[in-house]
Order: structure tokens, then sequence, then C-alpha cells
RNA sequence: GGGCGGAUUCCCGAGUGGCCAAAGGGGACAGACUGUAAAUCUGCUGCAAAUUGCUUCGGUGGUUCGAAUCCACCUCCGCCCA
């Protein structure tokens, strides 16, 4: 099975402007292809995460890839599919976000030898003069046909300012940028990127009378159709400092039961027939397939040994007894705990299990904490300084596990 | 620039002088049932020294015994006209 073929059977492939010509070039290792990614935040997320696959996927194949960090598109804001205009970033931040970005990918691609590229569109973007970019871009944009695109249908009813507008048009000199400097003929992104993608083929086309070619990777949505990737506290970051590799783990040990398969196919680089045979497994082995899920990812994002630590973690937890060393931990300051032992509440506080007392009140009240595999039956409970010391394990529901100890 | 409408708690949205920490829904969280799933049912969802107190309804100032509600100014947003 050729690359092409294995992107399709995985269910990646949403929406392609050449379905023959595309196929051809990247089956063929001729495809020079970019993916844009805006600094949006500190960390890459799950969503991310799916492009930089596909990204190895198709550099094994022998294509090469470009990761466009976006400096400046980051600058202006994409407002695809949005309700609301992102707020606006200050320069020192995107140029953060974009040093982030560099060191995350650089796991995942590999950049030696010219075998991938990483470019910054601000590098191109930011001296362009307004009036030369307007009489050299803008007469190929139509308002009208703008105006109908999918992406922006949400925000013609709460309002789209020209700032975000012009979205499109840097993007696709993007395209039409790399085209040029690095003979880029090819850009895949997430399927709400189509109509900007589009944008930048038919700039090709008008200024160079050349084509180029665009690929949507299909949006990862669970069974109710929302995103995946996404928790109440928002993102799922790759970045191990703001989403710990157990909690990556768990977060992908809890998907649901009909949306395991697809996440193992699009996600993991388990060879298709493994993930074939697991869809014919009984459905009392299901546990067993989200933990080889689980596992995988992990083990792609954090390695193999944060992975293995991150499953015995939560065997343990979960299956009683064992070995919790390398679950969540919360350590308070020894001048927190008051000689006579701490207050349930200021602890769950102190632990970050809860935001505030009256959270950690309501907690406790409907039974949902407990000390040491013992429910707390009151507010009053007390946790005495020498428990502390060696620590305790903190159980918040059924699932969210902290050893606190004293530091 | 002119006319009109709007900004309420995580989100949507009711509330138009005291009965308002603010209806209803969504989401989140907790409990029951389970399989660390889904569905369902229940509770809960500003903060705290907690049958009470304190701070919230875009911002500032004012009227009033009392303001999310009334007035003035400001900021932001939508619609219509130019």
């Amino acid at each position: 099975m050729q690359i092409f073929e294995e992107l399709q059977a995985r269910g990646l492939l949403a929406q392609l402007t050449d379905e023959k010509e595309i196929k051809d070039l990247v089956n063929n290792g001729k495809a020079v292809f970019y993916i844009g990614f805006d600094p949006t935040a500190d960390s890459l997320h799950v969503g991310h995460f799916m492009a930089l696959c596909l990204m190895k996927r198709l550099q094994m194949a022998g294509n090469k890839p470009i990761a466009l960090v976006g400096g400046g598109t980051g600058m202006v804001g994409d407002p695809s599919g949005r309700t609301d205009m992102r707020t606006m970033m200050t320069k020192e931040v995107i140029r953060h976000n974009c040093d982030c970005f560099k060191k995350q990918m650089e796991r995942f691609i590999d950049f030696s030898d010219g075998k991938a590229l990483m470019v910054n569109n601000a590098d191109w973007l930011l001296d362009l003069n307004y009036v030369d970019f307007l009489r050299e871009i803008g007469p190929h944009f139509s308002v009208n046909n703008m105006l109908r695109a999918e992406c922006y249908k949400q925000r013609m009813e709460k309002g789209l300012s020209f700032l975000e507008f012009n979205y499109m048009l840097m993007q696709s000199y993007d395209f039409y940028e790399l085209y040029q400097r690095y003979g880029c003929n090819m850009q895949f992104g997430g399927d709400d990127q189509w109509s900007n993608m589009l944008g930048g083929t038919e700039l090709i086309r008008r200024k160079l009378g050349k084509d180029a070619y665009a690929m949507t990777i299909t949006l990862l949505l669970n069974s109710e159709g929302k995103k995946m990737g996404k928790t109440q506290k928002g993102a799922v970051w790759l970045d191990p400092e703001k989403t710990s590799p157990y909690e990556f783990f768990q977060y992908w040990r809890n998907v649901g039961d009909a949306d395991v398969i697809k996440c193992l196919k699009m996600l993991t680089f388990l060879p298709l027939d493994q993930i074939e045979d697991m869809e014919k497994w009984e459905d009392s082995r299901i546990n067993e397939k989200k933990e080889i899920l689980a596992y995988e990812l992990t083990a792609l994002v954090h390695g193999e040994e944060e992975a293995a630590k991150a499953k015995e973690t939560a065997r343990s937890l979960f299956a009683g007894g064992g070995n919790a060393e390398n679950m969540p931990k919360a350590e308070i300051p020894e001048a927190d705990v008051p000689d006579d032992g701490i207050q349930i509440l200021d602890l769950l506080v102190a632990a970050a299990l809860a935001t505030s007392k009256s959270d950690a009140r309501r907690l406790v009240q409907q039974g949902g904490v407990s000390v040491d595999d013992e429910k707390v039956p009151s507010i009053d409970y007390k946790i005495t300084k020498e428990a502390l010391l060696s620590g305790v394990v903190v159980k918040k529901g059924k699932k969210v596990f902290k050893r606190v100890i004293i530091c």
C-alpha cells in the first residue's frame, strides 16, 4: 500500500483539489508541501499533532515538508470557523510562541540535511508595503467570493473586522511565496483551512500560471461531533509542563468507545492491518484498545519511557495497590501545615484539586473526596502532619488522584 | 457622520427599583449505575469566619433609605442610512 492509499484508509483525507495529481506527487516522493502553524499559544496541541504526524508520514515516503511558523499571520489572526475575534497578541508573545513551536516540532520532524525546512512567514510578511501588496495581490481576490466562503459564515452574523478579513490574503501569499522560493507545490492543513488554501492555489495560478495543490486533513471529531483534544481546562498540550504525560495518557485512555478505532487509525503509526485486527476483538477487550491508544500516543509525544510510566501509574491507581510513584504530585510548604494537622478544605485548595474553599466544601459534602482510600466524612476532617510527611493519596471523584506531600 | 438596538455569572439567555448571588438551558464538577466508556437519574455550579456576611450584572460618576434595573458621560459591538 502506498502512502496516499494509506492516508486514505486511515480516514485522514478530507478535501483535495486534484486527487489524481496529488496521489501521483505524493506516492512518488515529488511533493514539496507546507503546513502552517500560527503561534496562538506557547505550546502545540493535539490538533497540531495530527498535522505533524501527516508531515512525518509524507516525509518517510520521500516527500519534503516545510513547516511554516506563522510569525506574520499570527499578527492578524485567522477568523476561520471562529465566533469571536482572537485576542491580539503582542509581537513579543508571538515571537516567544514561535520559538516554543520550533522546539517542539524538531522532536517530530527530521530537519537534518535539508530533509525538511522550517520557515517563518514573518520574514516576508512583516516588511510588505501596503500599497504594493494591494496592487499586486488585491486584484486577484473577489470580495464577493470571499464573503461566500464557508469559513466566514459564522462571522457574517457576529461581525468580522477588516483585519481578520485579510487573513486569507496573507495565507495565500505565503503559498505563493513558498512556491517561488522552494518550489512548494502543495499545502496541507485542517479542514477548516480549505478556503484559505484555495486562495493560495488560485493566486499561484493567476500570478504564475502554474498549478499548485491543496489537501485538507479530516478534523478529529468525537462521536458527538465535537473537536477532540479539548478538555474543560482547554487544549490537551504537547508540552509536558502544561499537560503532564500522565494526564495526556489519561485523556486518550478515556476516549469514548465509539472513537477508539478512529483515533488509532488517524493518530498512531501502528500498521493498519494490526488496527483492523483490533477492530475484530471482542467488546470485553475495549479497554485494552484504549490502553494501546493511550500508550502509543504518549510514546510518540513524550517517549517510550514516559509512556510506560504513565501506563503503570494508571494501572496501579485504577486496579488498586501497586506502585503509585508516578502519579501527579502536589507539594505543599511545611509552613502551611499547622502542627495539629491541616484542614481537608485547605489541603484540597493547596493541592489544586479545588479552585476555592467553597468548591472544596462542595466536593467533600457530596462525598467526592477520599484520602488514602478512605472517604472523607466531613469538612472538619484533618490530616496530620506525620501523614503528610510521608505523603498521602488524595482522590477527587473517580479518576483524579494526587499524591500530596510536604516539601 | 446620522438613526436604532445591545453589553448580565464558564457559554447562551431571562431579569427593567427592594421578594436578586440573579430564572431557564448548555457545559463543567460530584453522587448512583458501570468498564477509567456511553446513556440515564440525582445533586451542584461567585467568595468566605457559612442558617450569616461580603463582592458581582461593560466603565465612571450621579439620583434613591435601596440600583443589574433610573439619569449623565465614556468604551466596545450589531443593524439600517450615508
